[in-house]
DNA sequence: TGCCGCGGTCTGTGATCACACTTACGCTGA
DNA sequence: TCAGCGTAAGTGTGATCACAGACCGCGGCA
């Protein structure tokens, strides 16, 4: 076998996490960061080549990524990631304001004053980035999605932090191909003002209205991509 | 290889579901039902030698058992049921009365008609087994557990029932272990009422009160277990 | 020229082999 | 008799081999 490529290389200081893990890392990376885009087939072999290892931690993997929704496997045994429906992701939506709302409720309960810096530091690179004259999408939304799991981190409910990430899994993709496709316009409309909200919030321990914040945050994004009618169906 | 054993091949009728999803089946339903008790050390090979397949589709099961929490594996490599400690196990209460509580309100929402009849069946088993003079408490645990999951596939949102089944893959252990401990009492208590309570109230399509009532449901029977003082630390 | 059929390749899945590591039992020495 | 060390068995992890099925394309026939 050649030398290890770079994802994997990149992780190999550490020692004790095992190679399913790692690629498992390295997939989830390419589904939220929009590497991979809605329909696209993969090959476990194929993969298996790129990051250097053989299919058995690949195969682990994905089987792992196709139980959280993120991957599925056609009938005919290939393996891709879903085309979302309008309505699926209409669902999606609805239980995503559900639970990250309630994360972001609770994070305003619980929320150490130390938590605060990192999230306003997310906050601040988002900000930056929507408010620059030839904004980096990719970088909004990588800021974006620090933002949010930094708040819902602070919210010190460790059940919970797995569960909105496999939900971001599913969403990541849409997310990003939207990004790709719309190349006028920021994707995200508005969020800023959601986001200071979410945090002046979260910095008064007022619950509700850090529901309040995130949902609207949530719905107003997911109305956007919605109105692109570019889901299936 | 000799003949499969029974678990596997009780489910050979329908081929195209893999090996390694049979397999994860069944240590679900062990770890739900019970049959696996927290602190126990299991070992892929006895797993594969006692349901005939080979190590591969138990990897396969366990690792995604793994990444849901619902087993662990130990530094030494080891992979056993996770010992739940007391903050752990009020933490996660707190989340599912969160999302088991969003579901409930959801199916009183969109529930169809149809719905009921179903629900209601699983409550009567479960009421049949608590006024019984010697209650079946294994039982009653499984028609308990039929009941909340009718209740939840009525809200219609496929995204929540991996969830929640994730969250009561890690109770599971936890709730049968205090039920083979206290042979004396029926671990669910009062719980009949609070049934008869969300179903009357998801019949009214009443949200909020559909909520309330598994939250009340979902909070005394966790309080039962937390007051024997048997979780660790 | 168009269409049907067959073969090669690629897919995921399962089994077996190989390896590093941990653990525990038993033997040997004092 | 007891302590200590060495070996053997058992563990999960990764690689390689084997197999059934699907898909694509090339070639021959009408």
């Amino acid at each position: 076998m050649p030398e290890a490529s770079a994802v994997v290389a990149s992780s190999e200081s550490g020692r004790k996490v095992t190679l399913g893990t790692q690629v498992y890392a390295a997939l989830s990376q390419k589904l939220v960061g929009g590497e991979l885009a809605p329909g696209e087939k993969i090959s476990l072999r194929h993969i298996a080549e790129t990051l250097g290892t053989s299919v058995m931690p690949v195969r682990e993997a994905v089987s792992r990524l196709v139980a959280d929704g993120a991957l599925e496997v056609s009938p005919n045994k290939a393996v891709a990631v879903p085309v979302m429906t309008r309505e699926a992701f209409c669902e999606l939506t609805t239980v995503r304001v559900a639970i990250e709302g309630f994360a972001a409720e609770q994070a305003a309960y619980n929320h150490k004053n130390s938590d605060m810096a990192g999230i306003a530091a997310h906050d601040a690179a988002f900000r930056r980035e929507c408010e620059a004259a030839i904004p980096d999408r990719v970088a909004a939304l990588k800021a974006n999605r620090n933002f949010h799991f930094a708040l819902y981190a602070a919210a010190d409910l460790p059940t919970l932090m797995p569960i909105i990430t496999g939900l971001w899994l599913k969403i990541g993709p849409v997310l990003n191909l939207d990004l790709r496709l719309s190349s006028q316009r920021l994707a995200i409309g508005g969020a800023e003002a959601q986001h200071a909200r979410a945090i002046a919030a979260v910095r008064a321990r007022d619950g509700k209205e850090a529901r309040a914040a995130i949902k609207q945050d949530i719905e107003t994004t997911a109305g956007l991509i919605a109105a692109t009618g570019r889901l299936a169906r």
